[in-house]
DNA sequence: GATTTCACTTGACAAATGTCACAAAGCTAT
DNA sequence: ATAGCTTTGTGACATTTGTCAAGTGAAATC
């Protein structure tokens, strides 16, 4: 994919961000291609980019012992980092693709100088952070608020692409409880 | 309290602020006392301000039937605010005084104006929402991976000033366990 | 086409937790 | 001090969910 069309796709996606601010962004980013299966991020690293994933789809987990704990998915034109490396820590989650996936890697230090310079581009990192944790807190109050079988029903109403494209496994993992209560709350239905 | 002593306090909380932008801030702040039991937001409505609690605490919780469940709780020196009210919408969560209280009320929107214009002030709104978002991991990390006495242990480290400020019920139902369950939990130790 | 592998389902049982009811202890105001 | 209210603790029981084990079905591999 070469540069230009590569622009043209971001913009449409950083639809908030000038042409120029985006040039700039673009002077630190890298196309990539990945595997089915390759991991991004790994638990317990420090990590230097973030990425926007243009085609494909990811899985954000822990790992608890043998099993892993499924925190979020990412698909089409989604932003995938973690907090955690964003400000310079190593990471507690693993990203994993979940298909074989294309995506643009930024790096984030010269990124965040840029966003001391142009309002703009620290205004659009504000923004990503802001509704991550508004994903955050809908997750939470979702874990506190709602039972297995609502939070199922929520998950594939908001999102039914999810049960095509992640494993019931992952999903389960992902409400909170086990594969198996997970089979028999959609057997109930 | 006089506008000096104010600044004397606002400058060592957000010391990454220089004076001059703490001054700018400062013409969108008021002085403000509050008594226990009062609420500051309330759910289901818009909210114009953020505060900085000077002294006192705060719980916040959403409301499910006639039970509450709390979701975070603020002592001395902490920022107070909702996501979703910092954003324009209105607020799932209602904040209320868990004793008297005193705080320094700032008006969002000049604030985001600022930010606007100050970059040093975008950066500290930015640091505030990164540790809001890990606040917000750290705990659901908590609720999935950890046992309810597992949760409690680690709450009463990490702030143990919580048992003194905070009834057992608001804990048990921070902890996502019954009120019944937490106090098995304390008499198991 | 047979075999292996993987994801999912189902059953049986145990463990954790919620719910309801009531008792005990601590506060508040008179 | 006492009465009344709120908070916390405890017992009995029901419900939910996890765990272990076995079985099914579909896709992948040879």
């Amino acid at each position: 994919m070469n540069k230009s069309i590569l622009k043209e796709k971001i913009i449409s996606i950083f639809s908030s961000l000038s042409e120029q601010s985006i040039d700039s962004i673009l002077t630190h980013a890298t196309y990539l291609n990945c595997a089915k299966g390759d991991k991004l991020i790994s638990e317990g690293k420090q990590h230097h980019y973030f990425y926007l994933l243009l085609e494909g789809s990811v899985k954000s987990y822990y790992q608890k012992e043998s099993k892993e704990i499924c925190v979020w998915f990412a698909f089409d034109n989604e932003i995938i980092s973690t907090i955690k490396t964003f400000v310079g820590e190593s990471s507690n989650e693993t990203i994993e693709f979940l298909e074989d996936s294309n995506l643009i890697r930024f790096k984030i230090e010269p990124i965040k100088e840029l966003a001391q310079k142009d309002i703009s581009i620290g205004h659009w990192i504000n923004t990503i952070l802001t509704e991550h944790a508004i994903f955050l807190e809908t997750k939470l109050h979702g874990l506190q608020f709602m039972t297995s079988s609502e939070r199922y029903n929520a998950l594939i109403n908001i999102a039914p692409e999810i049960l095509q494209k992640v494993s019931l496994t992952d999903i389960a993992s992902y409400l909170g409880v086990s594969r198996e209560t997970l089979s028999r709350i959609r057997a109930k239905q």
